[in-house]
RNA sequence: GGACCCGUAGUGUAGCGGUUAACACGUCUCCCUGUCACGGAGAAGAUCGAGGGUUCGAUUCCCUUCGGGUCCG
């Protein structure tokens, strides 16, 4: 089980300082959220990781379910034991890749619709290579091309074999352009799916809900009411939230008043510098966010200049370290002009610098608003 | 001494008697928000070794020459 605690709440936005206490650690939040897809932060050995000050990490049902499959799992006493991850652990449902490897792959874009978001995705309109229905979804394995279902119960069962702290209800994330009646139709099928996992679910885990509904302001809503209402340990929230950051905090806004305030909030899939602190504004106490360790592998660091680009041949000359103000064990050895090296030359430990890196970057980036809470600016 | 092969963007190759010479890697620019190191989109870059000839037209055919290589003696 977990234990949540808020320990201050803002005066000048709906931020909050928590506590949240699981079986393999405590976190201090709002916090960030690594990205460990397949039981493993990329490009890190665990040691490494814990050079970055990361308190929480998050690994993938369906990824997972495909490799090494959660029995194996299982045999070696779950996902802890197995792995020695040093960290308390989420698992995601499967539920992104509902439209990563549907929508999101038949029109190759994102979950955040950049620029123009055009609707091209109407009610009832289904995705090339998987099929969603009431029950869950038909996938095609992209390891051998079998047919795969993946629905509520399914998904609960692979994250209770798999069992880390907290696991996720399946939902359906729609894609940024889908339209109203897309969203409101598949809104009943998350908010269905939501009570299925709650049947489902035996184990001690955490299980949160997820709240879904798109750009709209009375399905976000009505979403966040409903899931809300249920008996879940936590909130997600998913899918999308329009183009800019500020937008982005409105949406949330709408969701995280409507939340049970005693419980933690994760954000999906968020996480640019510059939608950190909107997130956290809004009452957001966990997210995560491939954008760090994706970015670092290829090849671009984050500074407190913004971004450097490591495959760019003019930081050969470079000297001075990725950023002169970061305190990180990268930072304190190495320099620009060597990690463009290794880069350039597609040595992996020029990839894993920069994840170390990165990752303190931004949990260090989320420490300082934090802290910022707690003496009351933020 | 004889026979033959090759010489096309930075690199490795493809190609054909006829509009803007193709591909891979590399280079450069941009993009990658519940992940994809071995990704996506664009751009630049070649007077097709040199000289001559045949032809309406040659990178493509012929000759010479230079450079690299293979085999025989």
């Amino acid at each position: 089980m977990i234990s949540f605690r808020i320990t201050k709440k803002s005066k000048r936005s709906n931020a909050r300082l928590g506590v949240l206490k699981t079986p393999h650690g405590t976190v201090q939040t709002p916090a960030f959220v690594a990205v460990a897809t397949q039981g493993t932060v990329k490009a890190l050995t665990h040691d490494q990781l814990r050079l970055t000050d990361t308190q929480l990490a998050i690994s993938n049902t369906f990824h997972l379910h495909l490799k090494p499959g959660e029995d194996v799992v299982a045999k070696h006493g779950g996902l802890h034991k197995f792995t020695k991850l040093p960290l308390p652990l989420m698992t995601d449902s499967g539920g992104f890749q509902v439209f990563s490897l549907g929508f999101g792959k038949d029109l190759k874009i994102g979950k955040i619709a950049n620029g123009k978001s055009r609707i091209a995705v109407r009610h009832s309109q289904q995705p090339k290579e998987i099929r969603i229905t009431d029950k869950g979804v038909w996938f095609r394995s992209p390891v051998d091309g079998k047919k795969l279902f993946l629905g509520p119960k399914m998904s609960i069962r692979i994250q209770q074999k798999l069992g880390a702290d907290i696991i996720l209800a399946f939902d359906e994330c729609p894609p940024p352009v889908a339209d109203y009646a897309y969203n409101q139709a598949s809104l009943v099928k998350t908010h269905a799916w939501a009570t299925v996992c709650l049947k489902t679910h035996t184990s001690k885990q955490a299980l949160y809900g997820i709240v879904q509904g798109g750009k709209y302001r009375d399905l976000r809503i009505q979403s966040a009411k409903f899931i809300g209402s249920l008996p879940f340990d936590g909130f997600a929230i998913g899918g999308e939230f329009g183009a800019d950051a500020k937008g982005m905090r409105k949406m949330l806004e709408w969701v995280n008043a409507e939340l049970p305030e005693k419980k933690p909030r994760h954000l999906l899939g968020i996480g640019h510098l510059k939608d950190i602190p909107e997130v956290i504004k809004s009452g957001v106490d966990t997210f995560d966010c491939i954008v760090p360790t994706h970015y670092a592998r290829h090849g671009t660091a984050f500074t407190s200049k913004g971004r450097l680009d490591f495959s760019k041949a003019a930081l050969l000359k470079d000297k001075r370290s990725i950023d002169p103000a970061c305190q990180c064990a990268v930072c304190r050895m190495y320099s620009r002009a060597y990690i463009c090296h290794l880069v350039r030359a597609k040595e992996m430990s020029g990839l894993t610098l920069l994840t170390i890196h990165n990752l303190f970057f931004f949990n260090t980036y989320v420490a300082n608003l934090r802290t910022a809470i707690a003496r009351g600016t933020l």
